[in-house]
DNA sequence: ATATGGATCCGCCAAT
DNA sequence: CAATTGGCGGATCCAT
């Protein structure tokens, strides 16, 4: 395949501590008539960035194996002059799959009728480690039935006609991507660039995923309309309210004393309980997660703030400015200097 | 760069 | 008896 120009990806030789996969990940994109030409190659792209940044890091033999499937043959989208096509049939897909990525589809075809690969697609959902629809992509599994009772998301334009089609579906339309199970929907054409971005985090980490992020000059922040939550945060929500409140309460005060025995107080549990308790609901222990909401914080006044470093740990609730650089040494494998030098905020203006 | 003291995590068992 | 909660202590992580 061609190579896409390094200097797309900053130098990634000091990627620490790379988890060890067992295989090779099998990502299969499901094309369909008349996505966005982003929606299509998007998610695909951010997943072949992802192994660039592994092959820099020495590791070829990590990363994605992509492939694509269509349920139409041909010419799939056409724009100006620029024609996309496929060629292989998704009946003819076999073998084990990780991933399926499911973009939008025509909305005529699509009600018009699909059983058969509707049928395919509901199959295939419970083989798959995780299964990603983008934008509109979310109609698609909802027509496959594999959404009833599930938490999801779609673009926000779509949502009373969506919620009309089916009621059955706890749709949410403030995320940029929601995960319930295995199932991932993303809101909209960039937000499948957000939401891949956190699939490879679940993956590879956050330094592969801070490389990609910056390699596509999106950013893994981007705050959603209601959530002040982080797509890197966001999905460790606990669905218990008592729960979750603690957690935004942590985010919002980071500054502030957040040991055990005072969150636990804070919650009226014994500390013993409060930290298994927490652990179970969110997946993380509550020290950890409390780091996370440091380095997460100090990292955003880093990009977009001039603050002295010294200023920021104070702000973000670390003893010292060389505890917070410790702590960015071992998260993301850089310095607080160099994390503001290489991604403050003059490329910062987002897209869609 | 290393040593030390404190915080946290987590398995285990007792109490509820 | 099963399930939840609380406390203890060793291993580990982290700040200084």
């Amino acid at each position: 395949m061609t190579e896409l120009p390094k200097f797309l990806i900053p130098p990634a030789s000091y990627i620490p501590n790379l988890p060890e996969p067992e295989r090779r990940k099998r990502v299969v994109l499901v094309a369909s008539l008349c996505a966005e030409p982003l929606e299509l190659i998007g998610p695909m792209n951010v997943f072949r960035l992802a192994n660039m940044v592994l092959d820099l890091s020495g590791r070829r033999d990590m990363g994605y194996d992509l492939e694509v499937v269509s349920s139409h043959l041909g010419e799939i989208f056409e724009m100006d002059g620029l024609k996309i096509s496929t060629d292989k049939p998704y009946q003819e897909l076999s073998g084990e799959v990780d991933t399926l990525l499911i973009p939008p589809m025509d909305f005529d075809v699509l009600f018009e009728g699909q059983e058969q690969f509707l049928g395919w697609i509901a199959a295939k959902s419970t083989e798959v480690r995780r299964i990603a629809s983008i934008c509109a992509g979310t109609y698609v599994l909802a027509a496959a039935g594999i959404l009833v009772g599930k938490r999801a998301t779609t673009h926000w334009d779509l949502e009373k006609d969506f919620v009309e089609r089916y009621p059955d579906v706890q749709l949410d339309v403030d995320p940029i991507y929601v995960k319930d199970g295995h199932i991932y929907t993303s809101a909209g054409m960039t937000a499948g660039i957000d939401m891949t971005i956190a699939l490879i985090e679940e993956d590879f980490g956050r330094a592969v995923a801070l490389r990609v992020a910056q390699g596509l000059v999106v950013f893994l922040k981007r705050p959603g309309s209601q959530s002040q939550f982080s797509t890197q945060l966001s999905y460790d929500l606990s669905e218990k309210s008592e729960i979750a409140e603690l957690q935004s309460y942590i985010y919002d005060n980071v500054g502030d004393d957040l040991s055990i025995d005072e969150l636990a107080s804070r919650v009226g549990m014994s500390s013993r309980n409060f930290s298994r308790t927490f652990t179970k609901e969110v997946g993380l222990a509550p020290g950890r997660f409390v780091e996370r909401c440091r380095l997460e914080m100090a990292r955003l006044n880093l990009e977009g703030s001039s603050l002295p470093i010294t200023k920021v740990a104070e702000r973000c609730g670390y003893g010292s400015g060389d505890s917070m650089r410790m702590a960015f040494e071992r998260q993301l494998g850089l310095n607080p200097r160099a994390y503001r030098q290489r991604f403050a905020t003059s490329s910062s203006n987002h897209s869609v």
